[in-house]
DNA sequence: AACTATTTATAAGA
DNA sequence: TTCTTATAAATAGTT
């Protein structure tokens, strides 16, 4: 696609790889917009370097990320893997309860679209609920071998 | 770029929108699929058709999956969303332990490249991680307060 | 980063 | 959908 044929093979030279990595690069963006702005449809292109850095194209209606969820939750069937990013998304709303004697987590039923960034709060919500969970299984092992 | 020049705005014309999704759609996945053998780089490009089906680009030495989880790894900047999403892979390979009166489970240091895929596992490890914790509680609940 | 000769992608038509 | 073809767009090699 210029002024001469190439195969479409490793591009053995690191320099002409590199420019070519750009050149190209930016075309797939481009054309991704145009077909975004053409059939009003989401894309979503994930690129890394040769070096490794990774480049996310732009959508217009929506980030990378919205779109990749969509793709994730669309292609999982039945009760395969989101079933369980759901389920693990549910204890983001948990709450460790410690109540009659039980020890647990509360399940919410609130809306449970939530981004891979809300994700963050899982982790925190896991480290406090393991906190607690040690806590009290320190003080009921105590109490019942020292009976 | 055909006979005509067109403007790169919405195609009204329901029939020629689809026509050109789908001409497009095989164009831009041709380039990646270049981009992948010119460079020896990792590409994923999502696309969702008008009528809102998905379409994901082939990698030629990793799924598109792999190479999304790979971008959400390297875009979450320090203690963001990823960490969470280790953090909850980690128990994926975390085994329920009941030895010297501790009830916990244990993490693995083994590799840690999980697809989104393999969160199924994930859901199962949970639900009998629950299971177990909720017995040994109630073990423990009721020898306590029966003491 | 620009240029430009060519190749490739594709809009319209069949 | 698939093919054909005129033309627009992308880009390989060069500066």
């Amino acid at each position: 696609m210029g002024k001469r044929k190439i195969e479409i093979e490793l591009i053995e030279d690191k320099q002409k790889r590199f420019v070519t990595f750009s050149k190209r690069r930016k075309g797939l963006f481009h054309k991704a917009s145009e077909l975004q702005k053409l059939c009003n449809v989401q894309t979503a292109i994930v690129v890394f370097s040769p070096a490794g850095k990774p480049f996310a194209s732009v959508s217009d209606d929506s980030s990378v990320n919205v779109v990749i969820e969509r793709y994730l939750k669309n292609t999982s069937s039945g009760d395969e893997s989101f079933d369980a990013v759901a389920d693990i998304c549910e204890i983001e709303e948990a709450e460790t309860v410690n109540e009659e004697g039980r020890f647990w987590w509360k399940m919410s039923d609130a809306d449970k679209n939530y981004s891979m960034k809300d994700l963050l709060s899982v982790k925190n919500r896991l480290e406090l609920l393991r906190e607690n969970l040690r806590c009290r299984l320190n003080d009921l092992t105590a109490s019942s071998s020292s009976q």
